[in-house]
DNA sequence: GCGCTGTATTGACATACTTCAATGTTACCG
DNA sequence: CGGTAACATTGAAGTATGTCAATACAGCGC
């Protein structure tokens, strides 16, 4: 049973709280790219802990992000959704003992 | 944007350890119930520490456990795949904007 | 009842996470 | 250049999480 769940446990971990899955689901609806003064505006933090959670899901590859002069947009990674169906399907259809 | 994801934030966070993932995927392979015993066996850690996540997936409602003498059998909650899929999905298809 | 086995809970400790204020960095505009 | 606006990073504080040793609890067998 020691499959190894390391990566699929950061990937839940980055979901595991609310403001960056409101950051997600507001890039999810958008279809396109989102400001992040938008999401400094949209959300009850200060701009640091924006930048931070940001930071996380950049760093799960979970968004992308691109500058276009001051400004920095962000957008879903590709083929996020499915990554996600995939982790899901793996908890429940894959072996789950040691090698 | 801001939609409450508190709930579905609480189950992704009960994902994000990859034993809890371990246990969970045991469940899933087993297709029945797993006694305690064979987690404490199966997994690198104290019996305290998997009693602690087992607590963890007892409260977050993705397992159910039953008492049979001295044993104790824990096995998937009802639903929990559909409810996982849902979370999902709640992500990528809902409205994200505050009320 | 006594002792033993299997689980759960408590207490303690180290690490990680969330958050903010302060400071850096990058790019635009006079 | 100098100044300002948008983001990022750093530092610090409080809380949560993962882990184990010690202890408590539950049910069995004698």
């Amino acid at each position: 049973m020691d499959a190894d769940f390391s990566e699929h446990a950061l990937l839940f971990k980055a979901l595991g709280d609310p403001h960056r899955l409101a950051i997600l689901a507001t890039l999810a609806r958008a279809k396109g790219e989102v400001c992040v003064c938008d999401f400094t505006a949209g959300l009850p933090l200060e701009q640091p802990t924006v930048s931070h959670h940001l930071r996380w899901l950049r760093e799960t590859d979970l968004v992308r992000s691109t500058r276009k002069g001051t400004w920095v947009y962000y957008r879903l990674a590709p083929g996020v959704m499915s990554r996600l169906r995939r982790a899901v399907n793996a908890l429940f259809s894959q072996k789950a003992l040691a090698a």
